[in-house]
This record gives structure tokens, sequence and C-alpha cells, in this order.
RNA sequence: GCCCCCGUCGUCUAGCGGCCCAGGACGCCGCCCUUUCAAGGCGGAGAUCGCGGGUUCGAAUCCCGCCGGGGGCACCA
């Protein structure tokens, strides 16, 4: 049988991190098994949609590199992928389970439903159904319906018994039947519930397993009910753990980035993303952290999925990004880094400068976005802004501006007398020097490093000197030079 | 209130009865390398395996109880 899994989010904002490495485990399941791996929008809450919610959650998979064969934008086998387009498909099914009896018509207001919740929190008791319709005589109801008045279909749960589920990674959960109630599984106004919608819908898309957040193993009772009701084997259910911020909660906006796309603009990898997220709450043995996604496909195993929930780790994810930086190649590099400098620029950049630069910065960034603070200087014309003290630093030249000028002074003219302008030939042109001023070659070579890079930390100075060029650098030093005059 | 899930260094984790007085990674601290910052190399601190009972020659690993954390109990998903 061909594994099929899906990501079936709704459309209620933009996709976090947790819901997005549900997605990616139920991925790399269905890519595993050489399955197919489907996308499904939930709409059933109107109330909740979120305007642009799809196309993020689209966007989201996109940026990640996690396709899926079948879905709202690209069809299938058992189109539509959309659930509100798929109304009379449900309304079908929950007549089907009026017909066998195994669900009825619930006329109760949301008044009267409310009030009954409250005398029972009143009494201590579990809120649920009372059942009040269950039961109703077959005159009440034509009554009612010839009334007009609004219903909801309730699945009827039976009254004992237990209810055996089972969860891939947690193996056999009993629930006994009481402390189910009566669930809605179509509402008023036509549209089903999750309970209803998702079982109908994975068993018609021929879901083989699903994977989905925890929050949902207290509603698995009720879903194997329903399979059972229609007659219908379910899929393997496995639930998995939440993400939580640094504090143990529930990770949020509180704790910086939720949303998975910000990790985009904060200048992260897709595959660093990918390799972090598998990596929480899965493991590939006792010692790897890098794992690259074909690797992951060709080991990612459900038994090895862990059922405690996982703090989320920022720094270990920077770190994380910085390997894959690090990896990269200078065009590669380049390439990705340019959308961020032209960005913080605002204006277009050369993109093959900046691969000449690449090597340079690359074990020098931790995200995309640091070019900006480390490269963004080779990029600006003329002289810099920054504060003169830097020049001097807090060694030989402290407190010594004269000093440091004629430093710069004999600098500029051993370098201006170069032929060539390469970082041999600088090097060799300036280490000399500090030894003829009495300081050390570091002290001489800090001075000038912030005259041409406006920065006390940068890469290193004379491959600098030579990707900057000769005028600039030129240019540069005597504007130091005169800063200090 | 009822039901369910979870509990190994600060964090991510390995471990599925003896290889573990617990291994790896991030972070942290030293040292080395070095023109700065990084990267890299080496070393270090850091876990009474939530607690208490059992079972066993032997338990982080199996069983029971407790405690702690989390989730669910909607005409939301």
């Amino acid at each position: 049988m061909t594994v099929r899994t899906r990501y079936a989010p709704s459309p209620t904002g933009d996709p976090h991190l947790g819901n997005i490495r549900t997605a990616l485990f139920a991925w790399l399941l269905a890519k595993h098994n050489g399955g197919q791996f489907l996308l499904r929008i939930e709409d059933t809450d109107r109330q909740r949609f979120v305007e642009g919610a799809v196309e993020a959650q689209m966007e989201t998979l996109r940026w990640l590199g996690i396709d899926w064969d079948e879905g709202p934008d690209k069809g299938g086998p058992h189109a539509p992928y959309t659930q509100s387009e798929r109304l009379d498909i449900y309304q079908d099914h929950a007549g089907r389970l009026l017909a066998s009896d195994w669900a009825y018509r619930c006329y109760c207001s949301s008044e009267r439903l409310s009030e009954v919740r409250k005398a029972q929190q009143a009494r201590k008791e579990p809120p649920r159904y009372d059942r009040h319709c269950r039961d109703l005589s077959a005159k009440d109801r034509a009554q009612r319906e010839a009334d007009g008045a609004p219903a909801v279909v309730r699945f009827k749960t039976p009254l004992d018994g237990e209810t055996l589920t089972h969860d891939a990674l947690r193996g056999e959960v009993p629930f006994a039947n009481d402390t189910l109630d009566d669930f809605v599984i179509l509402k008023s106004d036509g549209y089903p519930t999750y309970h209803l919608a998702a079982i109908v819908d994975d068993h018609l898309m021929e879901i083989t397993h699903v994977l989905r957040g925890e929050e949902w193993i207290s509603s698995l009772p009720r879903h194997v009910l329903i399979y059972q009701a229609f007659g219908w084997d379910p899929p393997v259910f496995a639930h998995v753990s939440r993400i939580l911020g640094s504090d143990r909660a529930k990770l949020s906006k509180r704790h910086g980035a939720h949303a998975a796309l910000t990790y985009r603009e904060m200048g992260y990898l897709p595959e660093a993303i990918v390799n972090f997220l598998a990596l929480l709450g899965w493991s590939l043995d006792d010692k790897t952290e890098i794992i690259d996604i074909d690797t992951l496909i060709g080991a990612f195993d459900i038994d090895r999925l862990l059922t405690n929930p996982a703090v989320f780790n920022a720094e270990k994810l920077e770190w994380m990004n910085g390997v894959y930086i690090r990896n990269l190649s200078p065009e590669n590099l380049a390439e990705r880094a340019l959308p961020f400098l032209e960005g913080a620029l605002g204006r277009p950049v050369d993109a093959q400068k900046l691969a000449q630069i690449a090597p340079l910065i690359k074990e020098r960034i931790k995200t995309l976005k640091d070019v900006v603070e480390m490269a963004g200087f080779f990029f600006t014309e003329g002289p810099l802004d920054y504060e003169p003290e830097l020049i001097l630093g807090k060694k030989s030249f402290a407190g010594a501006p004269d000093r440091a000028a004629q430093a710069l002074a004999s600098v500029i003219a051993a370098v201006e007398a170069l032929d060539d302008w390469n970082h041999e030939a600088l090097e060799g042109a300036v280490r000399p020097l500090a030894e003829e001023m009495g300081v050390k070659a570091g002290e001489l070579f800090a001075v000038i490093r912030v005259a041409v890079t406006g920065r006390t930390a940068a890469p290193p100075l004379f491959e600098t000197m030579a990707v900057l060029g000769r005028d600039l650098s030129l240019e540069r030093l005597s504007a130091a030079r005169g800063l200090l005059a």
C-alpha cells in the first residue's frame, strides 16, 4: 500500500514552526516510503478565516522545499482539496450517519447549551452536552422540524463500554465512552466540524498515516468511533508533541519569531530550518547533527519520534545556520545574500562582487542578514562614518592622534608606491612599517582597519583592501588621517 | 471537576536490563592558532536519569504510587 500523508492547516493565520515541523515529519514519512504528500485546507470555520492565510501556508512550504503531490492549487484525484468546497460531501456523510442511527439532529440553542455547561461546572461536573435531543420522540422531532428550528447533527456516542485507540508513538490508549459526549459533526450553517470533515477526507483521500499535534489526542476516541460508524479502517495515527518557548510555555510571539516565514526575513536558510526542525523530537543517531535532506528522507523513521515536548533553542538554530552558510559556494552565498544587502542599501548590488567577498565573510556571519553589517562597507562609496576615537583604539595609539595620523601617512606613502594592488603586496608593504614605528603589527593594522572598514571587527585586512581597490582604500585612509588632524 | 499525555546536563538529544558512577550537540569557561572578529583544534565545568517504593544477581531502561509540567472537555481547528 502506498503511504499517503497530509498537512491540513486551517487558514487562520501564518504557519508557525510547530505546524511546519508536523508537516515536515508527514512529508518525510511519505518521501521515505515513496508515497504521496498532500495539502488540504481545513476552512470550515468561516469566522476564523484569515485573508491570505492559505497563500502563507503554501509559501512557507515552498520556501522550505516541502512539496505536495495533490492540493488546492494543483488538484488531484480527490479534488477539491479545500473543505469549504466539499460541503455536499460532508452533508451526505452526516446523512448516512443519521440514517444508520449513529447521529441525530439536535435543536438546542446555544443559550441552553451554555446554561447547561454553567450548571455542570457549578456542580463540579465535567462540562458536556446533556443529550437533551438524543431521545426526542418522533412527534417532538417532527414538530421542531415543522417549526423550522435550526439544528446541528450530533454523533451518537455509545453510553458505556470503552473505545480503544491506537497511537503509533504511544501504543494503545483506551477511553471510557462515558467520558465522551455527543459531539457536533455538522453545524447549523451546514458546515461540518473538524471531527467529521477530517475523518471523511482522510478516508476519501486514502490517507494512510495521520500526523498531527498532540492536542488532538483527546479527540482520538471520537475519530475512531466515526470510523467504526462508517465501517472504515482508520489510518495510523501519530500525535506529535509541541514545540515550547524558552520559558516552557507554548511558542508565541513573545519568544521572538514564531511564524516560520519570519525566519526567512531574518536570514535563515531553508535547509538549516528543515535540519533543525527535524532534530526537534527526532534524531538520526547519537551524534549526527548536520543532515542533508536526502539523508533525512532516507533515514526518517516514525519510530524515532519522541513524545515529549521540545523547547525551541534559538542559539542552536543560529549555529546550525552558520554551518550551512559556511558550506555554501561563494556564488551561492552571494546569490542568497543579495536581497538582504540590496534591501539595506536601497539599490542594486553587483552579484559578482559579492561572490568575490563571500569567502572573506562566510565564516563570520550566522545569518544572511549579517552581510549588511559584515560587508556593507564594501558597497558604499567614499569615506565612512565613524567616531575618530575608534581609530586610536585602546593601545599604543590611544590618546595619541598625532602619532596615528603620522602612521596613516606612512601607510599611505608605502601603499601608494605599490605596482600590484593585491593582499600579499599590501601586507609586504605595511607590516615592516610597524616595526619602524615601534608598535606591534596588530596595533597598526587596527588603525588601518577602522580607516578602511569603519569597524573594529572586520574581514582580513589586506584581502579587504585588495577587494576595495586602490582608489577607495587610499581615499578612506586619507579621510581618516584628515579626521585626526 | 473529569479524561489524557509528558518528565535524562540550562537547551536539543543518545539510551530501549549489564557496553552508562550516562554518550553527542548548542551555549558557557579555558588554552592553541591568529592582524581584529570569526571559523577551526584541544581541554573543562555541567545530569542525585522528577521523587518514593518494588521486580531483578543487576534499572535511566520493567511495574506501582506520588509530585511536577502540558493538553483536552465548543455549532474552533
